[in-house]
DNA sequence: CATGAATGAGAGTTCATTCAT
DNA sequence: TATGAATGAACTCTCATTCAT
């Protein structure tokens, strides 16, 4: 948000509510539009139809489709973000709590479909989103794991390596049994994937 | 490999040395281009003039970008099977074993960067090849799990969740300290993300 | 006739005056385009240079050389038609009538050589347009006939072997004293011609 | 055959009977491919692969792929004046004569299908061919009725506007009901068609 | 704010023809 | 004579972006 008032050339900012609500038809279709036919595949046009609004209004919103993409991915990290943060409050135990992360991931993932369309398709599209998306995403984890460790529910040292691989997991087993196949309870997957590492973690 | 390479539908194998010389430019020179700039940002264009032959000169060989591309995922994918493969070779450890894989592939990650350009962004371009080369790695992963449970060396039930949730690790893990951060060795990293699963796996 | 042209799958049809000028202007130089050089030596670049407008242009109104081509086929074959119609409006007569036909079709066509190149290559070029432009054409015909049989003008039974003799007679010899020779009167040829089917038909 | 020999560059003909042989496949792998695809759609190629031969053969016994479809033209032309004249030699009644030459016609017509995809696309493909073919014919039209003429059979006068007429009448008929519709009898459409322009011709 | 026509660079692909072997 | 690899001009079509209304 911050960045956007210090306004690069034009301000985008819709300035009425009927304004909001344009912008809002168009993120919504972009979404639909993105996580359906892929970032090349999707075309203004199309985004445009969907939201039910005339070719060039686009360009009173976005300055560009690449813009308009940069901003699903943020939208979307900070919708993952949140759909965790609450499954995890009050969780004391380190392992049992990135239990519940997963968990909670993996449910948001098969709600949200588009997610892996959106976000992963960003290494190739706008790689500084996608980079500040997972790097955020390792962060939380780590400081997370750090935190247990200097309450002594962890044995240290716990470093970036614990997170990535802890994030790779989620992602890819997000991916398969979020995603790719849905024949197996939420729960049971996130137990089996946690318990690999519960001991690794829990000296 | 290298024969089935180009044998598509219209037969476009090549009949002479010379004709076998050139589609080994054009392979190389995609490989480099598609490595460096994406599936979208490469084009036809430039990969022949890397190759150094004609623009015509491609269709001789291939289909289309497309069908080049899925030739590409398909090479690197068996390229990263044969690094690893000897690398495992005779260990008996489940734990060591996979240990070793990792470092294996981590080595072979840093060697060859345009690997997760390519094979990764098939997850859009040509999502058949991607699960295609992800279900193969996860059923070897698998195969070897259950060998060592079967042998009595792992405690079972190890399935399906067991493999993803080790391959993603690997695969982030390797992009983040095999691509984009090689400021650690390669040995270290993979001992502590071999670490964090070794008493998951092993008892 | 006008508004369909344009009319097909994705809603092509302008929806401002401007696009109306537009669509026209392509069109125009489309019918000089195609009956200069013929199908498949016609391109979109010329075609769109003659109308004045840029390439792109030509995608807002047609969706393919194809179709603009069909649409071309429709327009002169209703042109035909209407040609022809008031000229044996109220000619009892039938061999008469279909002399005043001959004739009046022989003076359209030195007045528009583009209709044997775009109607005839239809043939190669979309099939189905040039049947529906033959077959309706013979209907006609073949109508007319039926009708002064109905009357006790003409001796039956007329079938459609007659209306595409009489058909085939009448392009071939548009073709040769309208087209390519226009060293002799129209009304001579066209006496002569019907001279020849005219006791044929008339007992 | 005469102008062959004059040889404009590079003379093409055959030297031995290998040669002979390839360019008989060649011919006739072509008239197939244009008579199933037409001139446009049809490919060396494919031509070549239909021969059995080698893609450079080709250049061989053509000088291009025009070139070749002048000589199926050539060729063709000359198929249907050896059908048509023996089915008319020896009458005198110059009606039946043309009846005759209209039946044989359309018995050819439903043997080679092709015909009309080659000869009648050679109008927008070689046109000077076209014109050669339909002025020889016309010609041949004309001849045999002014002979009549001059025996007294026929009155006159007798011009070019009756061959161009009967002509078109024939090759329309020819198209429609021997090539398009062949439910009806050769012989039946035949008589239909002559009675039409029979007392025409005859007084 | 909203509209939709206009733009044109750029892409993938085809194929007749040439030529060294 | 026969082969098939190599060539590159030419073509159709796409689509993000601009801008007058």
């Amino acid at each position: 948000m911050a960045d956007t008032v210090a306004a690069k050339s034009a301000d985008k900012t819709p300035r009425t509510a009927r304004g909001r609500k344009t912008q809002r038809l168009l993120l919504d279709a972009a979404e639909a539009e993105f996580g359906e036919r892929g970032f090349h595949d999707s075309s203004i046009v199309s985004i445009t139809k969907r939201a039910g609004v005339a070719l060039g209004t686009f360009y009173t919103y976005f300055d560009s489709k690449d813009a308009l993409f940069r901003a699903l991915v943020r939208d979307m990290s900070g919708r993952v973000k949140e759909a965790v943060a609450p499954a995890i409050a009050g969780i004391e135990d380190p392992v049992g709590r990135e239990g519940a992360a997963l968990e909670a991931f993996l449910e948001f993932a098969r709600g949200h479909k588009e997610i892996y369309r959106i976000i992963d398709e960003a290494e190739f599209v706008a790689p500084d989103s996608w980079r500040e998306h997972y790097e955020r995403t390792a962060a939380r984890i780590l400081e997370r794991l750090q935190q247990a460790e200097a309450d002594g529910a962890l044995d240290g040292p716990l470093d970036e390596v614990h997170a990535w691989a802890l994030m790779g997991m989620n992602v890819f087993v997000g991916l398969k049994f979020g995603v790719m196949d849905e024949s197996r309870p939420v729960k049971e997957v996130a137990r089996i994937a946690n318990a690999l590492i519960a001991r690794g973690l829990s000296r």
